[in-house]
DNA sequence: GCTTGACTGAAATTGAAATTTGGTCAATAG
DNA sequence: CTATTGACCAAATTTCAATTTCAGTCAAGC
């Protein structure tokens, strides 16, 4: 086996093959020899980093959320910015993040919502507590600033969660969620009404 | 033909079977034959109250929504209620009194929804304006009071409606949901924080 | 005049044969 | 000796024709 540098490559390169399929067939009609041909290896080689095809569609995700999360951590991590500015960009990059992620997909989201359903109700369930760990964090700073009320961080990220819940492409496509822009006025509306519902005055 | 009530009676009763069949069967097990021998009239019969199957399905759900409607505007015209009060519970009834009128569907609410999608997508956005319009006539009032900040009452409302939308049985079926009592909990803390987040100080 | 159920065509279902595809592993390449 | 592969297999899916079901109609009857 190769080293450890080249096996994430090609990983990363099935997943990235797997986005490309995804949109142009979705789910059901994607097969492991498309994968594998798209990518150049064999069809063997995909099972040295996958067990399954469920598998592959539920990592592509898995990365979509990482790199979601990275971004949150990144805003987290800045200078300079205010907690309130920072919570207000971090849930708009947690919508918009995952609105621009599945843009390309139009309809065959559903497709993939029919097969993975109840292993994605599962992860989807370990994300929002992960989402709801790094707001919560931030929540908690802004208490000890004094900016905000008391309140349980860790609910109350999860109230900002849940509220802008809505505003994610899950149950709705793309298509259905309506105009990119839309979204993002709803999504800071609602992020100020939120907040300003903890601060204090 | 029947007079008014007569009529009027016969619709309510095969809405009623609807509501029974649907629970037992689904939309697409569901037929007009059982639905006219569940009332206890011809088939033909049904085609005097509604025009086809489609129809019968969405008056059904524009019924459970009617009263809906009835009881917000019951709690609306409460004398003796603070408005915020009035507000919270007209959230919290919004989304109970739709979490209990499909309870009995268990899964096949997902059939339903396969069924009628596009046509309940449109009325989804009616049925929401029409909610925003009594939430938000009551906002504004508030605003008269000079209890909350001055901000875009319809907006507003809509936002209120946005944020508990996760919490109402669309996507996700009842059981996937969650317990009732879970439900409600939430669904309070979410009115709670979005008040605060209008309230004058 | 109101109600009905037999009737119709279109759509869904069935079942069996043919094809596709997820996953494996012995053979091969390096 | 290890890493990779694609031929292979069982299971799932698709196809297609025959059959059945069903939404919607309307002439007959109450």
């Amino acid at each position: 086996m190769k080293n450890g540098v080249q096996r994430r490559e090609v990983r990363e390169a099935i997943l990235d093959a797997t986005d490309r399929l995804l949109a142009r067939y979705g789910y059901k009609k994607m097969t492991i020899d498309d994968l594998a041909a798209d990518v150049g290896i064999g069809k063997g080689s995909i099972y040295l980093h996958f067990s399954s095809k469920e598998e592959i569609a539920l990592s592509h995700i898995d990365r979509i959320i990482e790199r979601m999360k990275r971004q949150l951590n990144a805003i987290a991590a800045e200078k300079e910015t205010s907690i309130e500015e920072k919570l207000r960009r971090m849930i708009l990059t947690r919508v918009l993040f995952r609105f621009d992620s599945v843009q390309h997909y139009t309809q065959s989201l559903n497709d993939l919502l029919a097969a993975l359903r109840a292993k994605l109700l599962a992860r989807r369930e370990v994300y929002f507590q992960e989402e709801a760990g790094i707001i919560g964090a931030l929540i908690e700073e802004g208490q000890r600033q004094g900016i905000f009320e008391k309140v349980d961080p860790t609910k109350t990220a999860e109230m900002f969660l849940l509220a802008t819940n809505s505003l994610l492409p899950y149950s709705l496509s793309v298509k259905e969620l309506g105009e990119r822009s839309e979204i993002e006025e709803k999504t800071l509306r609602l992020a100020d009404l939120l907040l300003r519902g903890i601060k204090r005055f």
